[in-house]
DNA sequence: GCCAACGTTGGC
DNA sequence: GCCAACGTTGGC
């Protein structure tokens, strides 16, 4: 089991967007960055748990967790030139993009800004913390993970 | 809204 | 394959 970080802007897709899902989860579809799209179809697996990460907002933060329930499939929005992630140079014989599914497992109490995560000198090192960091799919080290999993409950 | 830090594109 | 121009991300 290993850990993951998505981010989402809780004005397109909050973490309250996902616990409506319920059991039937949501395919985290959209993503077209290359080094994320690697991680979505190569090692992001059924059973990992996902931090969900608010950015672009009042207070960035981890709001909750998920967990994937399902391995990567194509993402069909690049192919349909309506969608805001359409890729024309994507072919349905020669995909370039993929996407997981997750279920909300849990809204932590107390969302955990981006700033105290800062000050946290047990986190330092996390890749959400390294500057310029843009990545919207990243790994989360097992010790980063199970400690925030012990502050956030 | 600003701007730094990237990633991507395309001409050469 | 280099690199300038451009677009996007995301904190502040």
């Amino acid at each position: 089991m290993n850990y993951w970080l998505f981010k989402t802007e809780p004005d397109a897709f909050s973490i309250d967007d996902l616990a409506n899902k319920k059991s039937k989860g949501e395919l985290w579809d959209g993503v077209r960055n290359y080094q994320a799209r690697n991680l979505l179809r190569d090692e992001v697996k059924k059973g990992d748990e996902v931090f969900i990460y608010h950015s672009s907002c009042k207070v960035p933060a981890l709001v909750g967790i998920a967990s994937v329930i399902k391995d990567h499939q194509i993402d069909d929005t690049q192919f349909d030139p309506s969608a805001k992630y359409y890729d024309p140079k994507s072919t349905p014989e020669n995909p370039r993009w993929y996407a997981v599914t997750i279920k909300h497992k849990k809204t932590f109490k107390e969302p955990l800004p981006l700033k105290d995560m800062k000050q946290n000198p047990e986190l330092a090192g996390m890749k959400l913390l390294q500057k310029g960091n843009r990545l919207s799919v990243m790994p989360v080290d097992k010790s980063h993970g199970d400690l925030l999993l012990k502050l956030l409950g």
